[in-house]
DNA sequence: CACTAATGGAACCGATCGGTACCGTCTTAA
DNA sequence: TTAAGACGGTACCGATCGGTTCCATTAGTG
C-alpha cells in the first residue's frame, strides 16, 4: 500500500535519475523535488539503491504500457512500434532508455539492475514477437531481437544526435529486414 | 610532451572509467592504480574532468586504430567491421562503447563529452562509408549511419546480455540491408 | 474530542568527494 | 658536485555523499 510520500519519491526518482543519471543525483535533490523529509525517505526505502530498483520497476511498467498503447494506436504492427519510438524521441525530455543508461553507468556484473534490464528487454522483445505474429509474419524470436537491437541502437544514438533522425533510421532498417522476412 | 606519470594516469583512466564508469571512480583509485602522487596529478591535469576528456581522446584514437586494422585484416569490407566487433565483444573486459557509456551517465547537454562523442561517431561513420565505397557499394551516407547504429545497438545490448550474440545479430541485420543496397 | 500513525525539518554522523599545499626524494644535466 | 625539475606521499581543506536520530506538526480515526 504505497503512501503519498512514497509515490512522490518514485516520481522524483524517475524524473531526476532519468534526466541526469543515478550517481549524479543525491538524496538532497530527490527530497527537495518530492517535498519529502529525509526521515520519511528511510521509512519507505531501505537505501538509495532500493529507490533506484523501485524506480526502474516503475519505469519498466510505464514504458511497456506506453509502448503497447501507442503502438496499438499507430496500427499495431512492428513498424508502428518504431513510429511510437520516433514520437518519443521527439519529446524534449527524451534521454534514451533508462535501463540502458543505468547499466552503462553502474557496471557491477552481479548487480540487480542488470538482471532487471535483461527482464525488461526480454519483455519488450516478446511484445515485438507478438506483433510480428499478429501481423502475419512467421514466429521468429531472432527477428524480434533484431528489431529490439534497432530500437536500442536508436535510443543511444539519440543521446548525442538529439533529433529523431536515429529513430527514423532504425525504422528504415527495420523495414528492410521485415520485407525480407515477409518474402520468406 | 607527455611525461611518464601523465601516460600512466591516462592508462589507468581508460581502464577504470571504462570498466566501472566515470562517477564511480574517484581520484584515489586512479592514483593508486597508476602509482602517481596526488600532487603530480594536478601538475598534469587541471581537474578530473580534464583527465576524462583526455582519456576519451585517447580512447577515440585507440578504438579507431583497432577498428581499421582489425577490419582490414578481416577483409576490409563493411561486414568485416562487424566481425571485428564480434571479436571485441568476446573479450572478457568488453563493456560496450566508452563514448556511449559516458554520455549515458553524464547528461549535461552542453557537455564537451557529448561533442566528442558526436565527432567520434562521425569519424567511425566516415570509415564505414569508405568501406562501402571500396567494396563497390554506392556512396551512401545514410547506409553507413545505419551500419553504425547497428554496431552501437550491439554494444549496448552486450551490456546486459554479455555474450557475442548481439554483435552477431547486428551483423545478420547488416547483411540484409547490404544485400538490398547491392541490388540498388 | 483524544489517540495514533505518518509526516517534514533539521541536526548530526563517518566516509568520501575533488582539489590544494608542503615536504622529502630521486633524477638529470651543467 | 651541485642546482633544478619532476616526482610520490601525506596532511589538510570545504563540500557533499548516504544514512541515523530526534522532534514538532499534521492527518486520519474511533
Amino acid at each position: 500500500m504505497p503512501t503519498n510520500a512514497r509515490q512522490r519519491l518514485i516520481d522524483a526518482a524517475e524524473k531526476l535519475f532519468y534526466a541526469e543519471g543515478i550517481h549524479a543525483v543525491g538524496l538532497e535533490r530527490l527530497l527537495s523535488l518530492s517535498g519529502v523529509g529525509r526521515a520519511s525517505f528511510y521509512r519507505h526505502f531501505s537505501s538509495k539503491d532500493d529507490l533506484v530498483v523501485t524506480m526502474l520497476d516503475a519505469y519498466d511498467q510505464a514504458y511497456r504500457t506506453w509502448l503497447t498503447e501507442r503502438t496499438d494506436a499507430l496500427g499495431a504492427t512492428p513498424l508502428a512500434a518504431f513510429d511510437a519510438l520516433i514520437e518519443y524521441a521527439e519529446t524534449s525530455d527524451f534521454r534514451g532508455c533508462a535501463f540502458i543508461n543505468a547499466i552503462a553507468e553502474v557496471a557491477e556484473p552481479g548487480s540487480q539492475i542488470r538482471a532487471m534490464a535483461r527482464q525488461h528487454k526480454d519483455a519488450v522483445a516478446d511484445y515485438l514477437r507478438m506483433l510480428l505474429i499478429e501481423t502475419g509474419y512467421p514466429d521468429d524470436v531472432d527477428l524480434a531481437k533484431q528489431l529490439l537491437l534497432l530500437m536500442d541502437g536508436a535510443s543511444v544514438t539519440e543521446l548525442y544526435e538529439r533529433s529523431d533522425q536515429a529513430a527514423k533510421r532504425a525504422k528504415a532498417t527495420a523495414q528492410v529486414i521485415l520485407e525480407k522476412a515477409q518474402r520468406a
